[in-house]
DNA sequence: TCACAAAAAGACCGATCGGTTTGTATTGGA
DNA sequence: TCCAATACAAACCGATCGGTCTTTTTGTGA
């Protein structure tokens, strides 16, 4: 990696926090400078405009947290334990060193409600593909016996982000982890209930 | 209601709107000059920064939602059908003439993230006595044998908030209602498991 | 090692930010 | 009805916004 490359990579991690704690509004360039250390010239060198670097930060924020969840159900087999990695892996995220300022898929979700439709769109692209994990686990899951035919995929999915995401607000809003340890024990409940009755004999040996 | 308050509430309902949308660094005074008709004299007139306009805005914004949940509330009987209640009028929200934007809970807890600690406890604030209203709804039919005597207050209210507030967010940046609705039917399954043993036989006649 | 391309600094730009001051309508009570 | 209070407009303010341009510094391949 040259000099240069490493340079923007740094502007972008550093842009990365900022925006997703203050969102795209709230951090200006110059808080870009004062991070990194660098003036305007040594940023619009490597960025054509505010909105190529948000974009840019957006992604690289994004990709680390998707990486943590590819990671956590790659090293977990069926899609009981698959969920519940993916369930744990989100209740631990604010313990992570990656993406300072919680998950960014809500933040950019909710400030661009509706100014920054490119930003929004990526939001709604990311946020699809968290969505389709959920509903590939589930589904598999369902094709195998291993969950009860009636359950429904993208209802799982909506159920699981939105109660993760929710709590994840909670838990900001108040700098308590409570929030989010409720939700990942209720999770955990609702995912067992979805568990084929046949299956349920060997429910007790599933753990993290 | 004299002509100048007559004026400041109106400045006060648009500029509610605004910060709910765009957020409070994404809303400018020119942006509320615009909507109001005013000049910055005209408003200036009424608040003395932006900042008070700000917490003004956001105040009455969530009196207009909390109206809503009070008259919900005191028109049901029974801690069952008044979480039912909650839930309801949560997901008809969007309907709402009230306040555009979504939920000013959730916007304002995720922007003021970092910045803006005023309004950070003022949304912290309002989600307490969001809770504390689940909370005493939950306490109330333990007390009464309604609900079981395990149920833990403070984790339904977080379970209920929760999931309600990031199925809104998912319905909001896909314009798409389905995930309200599921958050919904899957929320009042939850509430009905809350439900005392003895009072099961009488299930099946509660309803909207 | 040297020369050249690329990276970064620094000065500068118009527009817009939140906010103030001063002048002018408008309102409402006597 | 008239006048004082006040609501509002209009012009103005320094600071900061995102962005450009020129100059200087720095990294790098021949």
């Amino acid at each position: 990696m040259t000099k240069a490359e490493e340079t923007r990579t740094r502007i972008i991690q550093q842009a990365a926090d900022l925006f997703n704690q203050q969102g795209y509004a709230g951090a200006s360039m110059s808080d870009i400078m004062a991070a990194t250390g660098l003036k305007k010239g040594g940023i619009y060198n490597h960025f054509a405009s505010k909105d190529e670097l948000a974009i840019a930060a957006f992604d690289f924020a994004l990709e680390q947290v998707q990486k943590r969840y590819v990671r956590a159900v790659k090293g977990k087999r069926g899609s009981i334990a698959r969920l519940k990695a993916i369930i744990y892996t989100f209740a631990t995220a604010p313990d992570e060193v990656t993406v300072k300022g919680g998950c960014p898929l809500l933040n950019t979700a909710v400030e661009s409600d509706d100014a920054h439709p490119v930003l929004r769109e990526r939001a709604q692209r990311g946020m699809y593909q968290w969505r389709r994990m959920v509903h590939k686990v589930v589904q598999s899951g369902i094709d195998s016996g291993e969950l009860q035919p009636t359950v429904n995929p993208d209802t799982v999915a909506t159920i699981l982000i939105a109660t993760l995401e929710g709590s994840l607000m909670l838990t900001q809003l108040y700098g308590d982890r409570i929030h989010l340890q409720r939700a990942e024990q209720h999770l955990e409940q609702y995912v067992d209930s979805l568990q084929h009755v046949d299956n349920l004999k060997q429910q007790e040996s599933s753990s993290r």
